[in-house]
DNA sequence: TTGACAGGCAAGCTACGACTTGCCTATTGT
DNA sequence: ACAATAGGCAAGTCGTAGCTTGCCTGTCAA
């Protein structure tokens, strides 16, 4: 999963679901290239997006012709966990 | 820094100087060596500081000529503010 | 002052990650 | 039925991350 968060490309991936929920490959793919400027083929989205499914940061659904993708933060989780971040003050 | 976390042998530095701070170079090496059962040689480890210290999750003091490592989780508040990671509450 | 110790620098090797290319499967609409 | 759409599979290319090797610099103790 620390692996998973390394590819600049899937933090926009990350990002994108955070603002918006199920959203397809295309829809992805599409999103990634306007709003992030990367322009990424779609195979390679796929790609990305199979290993964050491996790192159980991101939940697909399959309905019809359809996948669609969520976001799962509780895996992110371990970080805080592990190295006991301080909880976030106000910074002034 | 995404990329500092993405190899588990610098995790494994992290979690060294998370339970304990100012370590010397060969105090790395010797205890990853040990308790962590890394066999890296002296100079991948001292390699893989250099990205930490890059990434600001080590902060590093010299004196003699020793160098002390410190480890530093300010940076990772990154995470849990992009994501929105909900504070963790007292699971079960 | 000189040898032992802590660490740094730089070039080279190797393996793996990101991406492409080409083709295939399955679902949907007309 | 068949074309269009959403997605999957697999092989191949290329760059770079991680590691090693060899040698050099600086500090301290005898």
């Amino acid at each position: 999963m620390f692996r998973a968060l390394a590819d600049p490309t899937r933090r926009a991936i990350l990002d994108e679901l955070t603002e918006r929920d199920d959203q397809t490959l295309f829809e992805l793919c599409s999103r990634l290239a306007t709003k992030h400027g990367m322009a990424s083929t779609r195979q390679a989205i796929s790609q990305h997006v199979e290993v964050l499914e491996a790192a159980g940061l991101v939940r697909t659904r399959r309905e019809g012709r359809y996948k669609f993708h969520r976001l799962d933060t509780a895996p992110l989780r371990q970080i805080t966990e592990r190295w006991s971040i301080p909880p976030l003050e106000d910074e002034q």
